[in-house]
DNA sequence: TTTTTTACTTACTTACAAGTAAGTAACTTT
DNA sequence: AAAGTTACTTACTTGTAAGTAAGTAAAAAA
């Protein structure tokens, strides 16, 4: 049952989200698991393992995801993140960067590695995608395409911490303000 | 001698501001203060009441701050917020917000209620200064100065952290980004 | 000058965290 | 059929966290 171990990383990332790595606590996975803490050790030795296995599964995922949304023009790939953030939102989760961040000093450095990782291939994807689409007229946006990814990836995490704090209506903003601050006005009578 | 609550105050604020509310411990504090972790409890009976009194103290300070700052034009009022988020970012530090938000599910009413305030103060702070600026020909900005204000709120507190995860020098390029966005150019020739 | 208050320390308690050593039942391979 | 190997459990250790009860020395108030 390789099961048993995909539930633990599933619900590990998921009490990232919710929790934080360092407020999250072998029990909170092994009580709704109904399986032993020592069964979490037999998967991951230590608690840095478990939390590198979740940015590798995520990695993957977002390999994944990207790659299937390739063929779509860019505002339409761009949606597609800010959907995932959306349905994130209505969770009451944060994403993993938001999460991991702030932590960043406490991790230890296999940890730190894959964080970093984690940020270069969001805000590299993020800044490809937006170069394309400017270059094909979608986008509108000053300077390198990079600064922005960075002011984008940077909203879109944010957005999620404000609205656990300031409430849900939030995000709504935020969100459409931005995408409407990137897209070349194509809604003109 | 006020002065020992004044100090335990003052380093709980940069060990939240470095390590997260819930990863410090109350030894982190005792130690290089040279007291007994029992003195902490003396002035401050649960965790809880010394996070609600540094997020007093950052309120009191944030409102001393901008009052003094009034007088200036609208583009140096903002200049001095990122000012003061460049002078962090040196120091490694994130921002209170930046730190406090992820773990806003984790706290206890008293201070979630308090990290809100904070949130409201500030991003109610940048957004009219946003206002008055656009109406004097300072700022440029599509849409709702409320609305631009979560924006950079977003950006500045999010900078630190991307900061923390992928070098320092995208503190700089995102801060002067954002800054170019906001300032109608007066460097025409 | 006695009493009270302030600002702590000493010495604990309770709880819970990560992690481990040794065992076991079931399945797999030889 | 015997010998591993897999996927765990049982039962523990060690460390550290927040928090507390009782005491004390010095300063302030009566």
């Amino acid at each position: 049952m390789q099961d048993t171990k995909e539930r633990i990383i599933t619900l590990a990332e998921e009490l990232i989200k919710t929790k934080g790595f360092n407020a999250f606590s072998y029990k909170d996975i092994s009580d709704p698991l109904e399986i032993k803490n020592a069964a979490i050790h037999y998967y991951f030795p230590t608690k840095t393992d478990l939390g590198v296995a979740v940015l590798e599964q995520y990695l993957k995922s977002f390999t994944f995801h990207t790659a299937k949304w390739a063929e779509l023009p860019e505002d339409k790939q761009l949606k597609q993140l800010f959907d995932t953030f959306s349905r994130a939102s209505k969770d009451k989760f944060i994403c993993l960067m938001g999460s991991l961040s702030p932590d960043y000093d406490t991790l230890q450095p296999a940890m730190q590695e894959q964080v970093s990782n984690m940020a270069s291939a969001i805000v590299q994807w993020v800044a490809s995608c937006l170069e394309r689409g400017r270059s094909k007229g979608l986008f509108r946006f000053e300077g390198e395409a990079y600064d922005r990814a960075l002011l984008v990836q940077s909203n879109l995490l944010a957005s999620l911490l404000l609205s656990r704090v300031m409430g849900n209506k939030v995000f709504g903003k935020m969100s459409s303000r931005l995408m409407k601050d990137l897209l070349v006005d194509n809604t003109k009578k």
